[in-house]
DNA sequence: CGTATCTCAGTTCCACTGAGATTC
DNA sequence: CGAATCTCAGTGGAACTGAGATAC
């Protein structure tokens, strides 16, 4: 293939792609037909009932992407009842959310009819001890996700998004 | 976090958020700095350069979406040069896709301008033995991804959909 | 005043659906 | 004719950017 010579990149590029199929698989399978919610409107509940209380800039710090893109999801949420936004007393500025208790019992719900497919796989055709394997990947992935890389790799000067 | 009595349904969720929150750290570093060319545009070259020559419909079945999608998709590479479609002799409805020498060469290019990132922080946060077991994990996405594939009945002689 | 947070408005990417033409 | 493939046109989700208001 002699894509290039560092294995590394060969590992990204592999790694990358299988993510993309199992991601266009899961979402041909699944179809709209899992739920009235979105993935990243049921990502950002998750992190909304298992977590502590947050504002919208951390929320989106926390999954990478800009604040106005998730408040745009959190906007949907609210509307549903799934979750409450409240001034914060002690700064003006921000904004905590939190979930209502049918935002709790909601995201138990929903999230598991959106994974059902994916969970059906994983039974049917792996291993236990493949599950093992898997779920030491899932760590990996997060370490890679939160990575906080040399200097040197950084190529042109981006804000850096930092991560609290 | 009790969501779930089934471990697979936990260590499906894990897997997803995972992917969800990697994929967001790559897309906020690389921005749109890694090239001309978008991912889903990168991934159907790299298949079309390194796969047998295939139609829209067999590469979007490789890649589990719609030929309505693939199309698209391959309509900004062509009108680049990097890809050329021409008729089936066999079957006047079929056009197959082949890559031109320029989009040879540019996939190598740009494929790796945009894995830079996932490179370097493979590279920076992984050991060695964590970057062995992560190779063969990719594997098991790539499982999972095929898993009880959909019955592409194909007329011709045509194999599943594979994965380079 | 300068910085941080949130809101409003517009844009891009990318996959989807539906309808229609052509070929086997 | 029925089935498969490709084309044209429109839809919606989910991220992005930029500009502006309010609170520290």
């Amino acid at each position: 293939m002699a894509l290039n010579d560092n294995p590394s990149a060969e590992l990204a590029l592999a790694l990358v792609r299988s993510m993309d199929r199992l991601r266009g698989r899961i979402r041909s399978e699944t179809g709209m037909g899992a739920g009235p919610y979105s993935r990243s409107q049921l990502s950002a509940l998750h992190r909304v009932v298992y977590g502590p209380p947050a504002t919208t800039s951390d929320l989106a710090a926390a999954e990478y992407m800009r604040p106005q893109s998730m408040a745009q999801t959190l906007a949907v949420l609210e509307k549903h009842g799934l979750v409450t936004r409240s001034p914060d007393p002690d700064d003006g500025r921000r904004i905590l959310v939190t979930a209502t208790q049918r935002g709790r019992e909601e995201a138990e719900r929903w999230l598991q009819a959106r994974e059902a497919w994916l969970t059906a796989a994983i039974d049917g055709t792996l291993t236990s001890g493949e599950r093992e394997g898997l779920t030491a990947l899932v760590a990996l992935l997060e370490r890679l996700a939160d990575s906080q890389p040399p200097v040197a790799a950084r190529r042109g000067t981006r804000p850096a998004p930092e991560n609290p």
